[in-house]
RNA sequence: CGGGCUGUGGCUCAGCUUGGUAGAGCGCUUCGUUCGGGACGAAGAGGCCGCGGGUUCGAAUCCCGCCAGCCCGACCA
């Protein structure tokens, strides 16, 4: 029987959206539900999840925040406060209307017409409204403030073309809602956040993002100014991986957060909001996959090692697991970024090759096998998930137990390099249109190839250029770089003077 | 919500044009041989053919309606 050569079909170079479907459901991720546009999120992907959670939580307890919890509804009067925002979610809330079932008397069921609600709830689609009603109870003097409060929980948006992880009806996230005295406090607050989502992306997911900010037709609704973190995956899209906003008083007023300041005047709180979510994952698989399925960075990896007995002879069976056992407890015991290492010990009873595979795929970082063979001589037989699946290098169980830690520290600085590598690559400044078109359009229009990349190009500051380009080629900015020097250039499009470029790219 | 396609064991699909008692591969169970890289053989289990109606002696197959999913457009963390 042949077998294929990559684990996946297809190949990233060949259908892309595909084969991001096929390394969730291989890497046992998540699977669709019953419900349109829900996901199950099954135990290696929620592994993930909650090492993230675990990590960013830490951050944020550093940084002074606490969690909190609010309800799950939300009045829907209270969405209809902030105009741009109303504007923004009101097209895919689900709203509750009922709080009783009864029998239709077809055997089914329907909401009771007597139990209908006098004012309908929405299910959250982020929580700014609900929690700035809060706030305005909580807030009387400047001796309040700040408010530094996240919250874990889902959220829901009824999106039409759901992708698991990617774009999901109900999804995972945190959001954090400060309130601050002045301006300058909650502008501080907003870069504070952004550059922990820099740090987190780029020491623990391995994921170099470029920072900046939104250009107004990007903008969160009813924000002021929204900050992001951007990432390009291995298909050279960007994808938005997380978002800071600077809400101004927009949502203070919508709420009366109002507090009397040091003068004993009465004033608007000034409040910020910001998140990431289970896209994160999405964005991970992406970044650093390839065609025999997920590769996980070690720092939020479920399993950071994965150690395999082989017991071909039934004969040799206990011993073999006996030393497996003893082999994790002696890593369980070693660190890696000064974290105790985790590993799990696979000992089901399903053919050597098939098991490695699922392994493979999953994306463990290190694989350790373990056979008679290797009893007698005191070796494991080590395999990496950043290289070829038949590799494997037979090392002293002794040497090995002493540099694991070490290794798995230098695959995570592996990854971080070759995603920063493969972002540089496919970053070009253009300075004319036709260049421009040239390179966000694919050679063969009906199966777009993987092309483009970011482009930095000048860019004249109107909204008009940026939504004549989307629609021309479906490019967007992602964002306006704070690392980008000031220079004299001319708008891509208008040939209008500008100042500095900024970088557009086709998106998620 | 508009346009195109598809609904058949857990999964991927054939069968439908030309109606005649449900098939394959993978997966699953058991037994045996294997086992240091996706093993092989044998025997099994598992399906109101998306739902409802119609035509017919007879419907997975033809007709009508509904529902769901996928792809393409407008929206999005």
């Amino acid at each position: 029987m042949s077998q294929p050569q990559t684990a996946i079909t297809p190949r990233r170079d060949e259908d892309f959206p595909e084969w991001y479907q096929q390394v969730v459901r291989a890497a046992d991720l998540a699977e669709n539900s019953d419900v349109r546009g829900c996901m199950v999120i099954k135990p290696w992907g929620y592994g993930l999840w909650e090492n993230m959670q675990r990590i960013f939580d830490g951050m944020l307890k550093e940084t002074g925040h606490r969690n909190a919890y609010f309800p799950l509804f939300i009045p829907l009067s209270y969405l209809a406060k902030e105009a741009a925002h109303v504007e923004g979610f009101a097209k895919e809330c689900a709203v509750v209307t009922h709080h009783r079932l009864e029998a239709d008397g077809r055997g089914g069921l329907r909401p009771a017409p007597a139990a209908e609600l006098t004012e309908p709830l929405i299910v959250r689609p982020t929580s700014e409204t609900i929690i700035g009603a809060s706030y305005a109870k909580w807030v009387q003097s400047y001796r309040d403030l700040p408010i530094l409060i996240n919250q874990w929980c889902n959220v829901v948006r009824w999106e039409m073309r759901p992708r698991l992880f990617l774009r999901t009806a109900e999804f995972l996230w945190q959001e954090g809602h400060t309130a601050h005295e002045s301006a300058e406090q909650a502008l501080q607050e907003t870069d504070l956040i952004l550059g922990l989502y820099e740090k987190f992306a780029r020491d623990y997911l391995a994921l170099p993002v470029i920072t900046g900010e939104k250009s107004e037709a990007e903008r969160f609704p009813g924000a002021v100014k929204t900050l992001c973190i951007e990432a390009m995956v291995q298909d050279r899209k960007a994808i938005q991986a997380g978002t800071s906003h600077f809400l101004g008083q927009n949502f203070a007023k919508a709420s009366e957060i109002k507090f009397q300041s040091r003068e004993g005047k009465e004033e608007y709180a000034w409040t910020t909001s910001w998140g990431v979510s289970t896209r994160l994952i999405g964005t991970v698989l992406m970044a650093h996959s390839d065609d025999d399925g997920l590769i996980l960075p070690p720092r939020i990896a479920p399993a950071q090692i994965v150690i395999l007995p082989i017991a071909p002879k039934p004969e040799t069976r206990d011993a073999v697991f006996a030393a497996a056992d003893k082999l994790a407890a002696e890593l369980r015991a070693q660190t890696a970024f000064g974290e105790k290492i985790s590993v799990e010990v696979d000992k089901r009873d399903i053919g050597g090759g098939t098991k490695s595979w699922e392994w493979i795929k999953k994306g463990v970082p290190i694989r350790i096998e373990l056979g008679p063979r290797d009893l007698e001589k005191g070796t494991v037989a080590v395999a990496r998930r950043d290289r070829g699946p038949k590799e494997k290098e037979f090392v002293p169980n002794a040497e090995f137990v002493a540099k694991a830690g070490a290794v798995l520290e230098e695959f995570q600085a592996g990854l971080l390099a070759r995603a920063a590598a493969y972002r540089d690559q496919h970053t070009v400044k253009i300075d004319t249109k036709e260049e421009f078109y040239a390179f966000f359009t694919p050679k063969s229009s009906d199966k777009p190839e993987i092309h483009g990349g970011f482009a930095l190009a000048h860019w004249n500051g109107s909204s008009a250029v940026e939504e004549k380009i989307k629609e021309d080629l479906k490019v967007t900015i992602r964002c306006i770089p704070f690392n980008a020097p000031e220079e004299d250039g001319k708008c891509i499009l208008t040939g209008e003077p500008s100042k500095r470029r900024v970088v557009w790219a086709k998106s998620y």
